[in-house]
DNA sequence: ACAAAAACGGTACGCTCGTCCCACTTTAGT
DNA sequence: ACTAAAGTGGGACGAGCGTACCGTTTTTGT
C-alpha cells in the first residue's frame, strides 16, 4: 500500500531500489511517447521495466505521480537535447538551418514529442503539472535567448518571447499534421520573425 | 450492437432518432469541455444527454466515432464564433485590440478551448482525427486572412501562415499556463508581427 | 546477533470501461 | 392491414484499470 518509501524515511533509501523507481519512470517516459497519455498504466509500466505491478504503487504513491514524475524527466531531457545539438551546431550556418535542424531533430521523434505536448496540455487542467509546463516554456525561452545572443541580435525579453512562441507553433503544428513542405515554409517563417526582430 | 441507422439505411432515418444522436454529441462536446478526454465515455455520454446506455453504441459504432463527431463540431462552432466576433469588432479599434478581444473570448471558455487542443493534439495519432484537424488549421488561416485584406495589410500565403501561427503558439500558452499580464504581452506580439508583415 | 525498517511481490478487491445480446415497441413502405 | 426495418433499452460480459492487503525477504543501525 502506501510506500514508505518516499515519506517520512528514517533511514537512507537502498540503491537498488533506486535504480527501480528509475526504470519505472524510465519506462513510464516509452510508453507515453508510444501511446500517450493514456498508454501509461501501473500495469503496462511495470511490465515494461521487468518489474512486479505492485512495486508501481510501492513507489510512487499514485499514477498521477508517476506521470507528472515522466513529465519532469522528459522535460529536463528534452531541453538537454535542446541545448546539446544548440552548442554542437553553433555557427556553422545561419539561425534558420539551426532552427530547421532543431525541428528535424523533433520530427525524428515524433511519438515523444506527442507525448510531450500531451502532458503540456494537461497541466491545463491539474495544477500539480503546472510548475513542469512552465519550466518547459522558461527553458525553451533561455535557450532561444542565447541562440540569439550568440547571433549578434537585439534580445530583450519581448524579442524572445516574440520568436520562442512562434517556433512553439510553427512545431506543434508540424507535428500533428505533417503537411509536405512544411519544413520549408517554418524556415521561411523563422526567417521573416528574424528580420522583425533585427529591424 | 451494429447500428443499421447510419449504414445502408433503405429507409429515411426518423426525426427523433436524429434529435437524439444530435443530444449525444452534444452531451460529448460538453463533457470534453469539462473532463478532457478520458471523460467522454459512453456511460457518461448517455447519462448527460439523458438517454439509456444502449443507445450510445446504436448510433455509434464506436467510441472512437463519437469523439471524432465532437471534435468536428467543435471545430466548426469554434471557427463560426471566431468568424461572428471578427465581424461584430471589425473597424472598431487596431487588429491588436481585436486579437486581445479574440483570446479574451477563447479564455472565458478555457474547458471547451482545452479540450479542443486535446483532441487536435490527438489526430497526430489517429489517422481518422488528421482531416478535422487540418480543417481547422484552414479555417483559422481564413479567417487570418480576411481580417488581413479588411485592414488593409498585404496578405499573401506567407503572412498569414506567420500571423496565424503565431497567434496560435501565443494562445495555447495562454490556455496552459495562464500568468499574469500574459494578454497584454500577447497584444504586443502581436503588433510586432503586424509591424513585420507590413515592413 | 538482533530487532526494526525497508523492499518485495503474489494476489485480490472493487470499479469502470466499451461493447454486445436480445426482446420489445414504433414507424413506414406496400 | 401487414411486415420488415428502424428504433429502443435493460442487462450482462469480459477486460483492464488503480490500488490495497499482507506475508516474506533483505538490508541496516546498534
Amino acid at each position: 500500500m502506501t510506500g514508505p518509501a518516499q515519506s517520512g524515511s528514517r533511514r537512507k533509501p537502498q540503491e537498488r531500489a533506486l535504480r527501480r523507481k528509475e526504470a519505472l519512470v524510465e519506462a513510464a517516459v516509452t510508453l507515453l511517447g508510444e501511446g500517450g497519455f493514456t498508454a501509461v498504466t501501473h500495469r503496462a509500466v511495470a511490465e515494461r521495466a521487468g518489474i512486479p505491478l505492485a512495486a508501481t504503487s510501492y513507489y510512487f504513491t499514485s499514477r498521477d505521480e508517476l506521470v507528472a514524475r515522466a513529465f519532469a524527466v522528459l522535460v529536463e531531457r528534452d531541453l538537454r537535447l535542446m541545448r546539446a545539438s544548440l552548442t554542437e551546431e553553433a555557427g556553422i550556418g545561419s539561425l534558420v538551418e539551426l532552427a530547421q535542424t532543431l525541428l528535424h531533430a523533433y520530427a525524428s521523434d515524433r511519438g515523444r514529442q506527442l507525448g510531450l505536448w500531451e502532458l503540456y496540455l494537461q497541466a491545463g487542467r491539474e495544477p500539480e503539472l503546472q510548475d513542469i509546463a512552465r519550466s518547459w516554456t522558461d527553458g525553451w525561452h533561455d535557450i532561444v535567448r542565447t541562440l540569439l545572443e550568440r547571433a549578434g541580435y537585439a534580445c530583450g525579453a519581448s524579442e524572445v518571447r516574440f520568436l520562442a512562441t512562434l517556433v512553439s507553433g510553427l512545431w506543434l503544428e508540424l507535428l500533428v499534421e505533417d503537411r509536405p513542405g512544411s519544413l520549408d515554409r517554418a524556415g521561411e517563417m523563422v526567417a521573416r520573425a528574424l528580420r522583425a526582430i533585427s529591424a
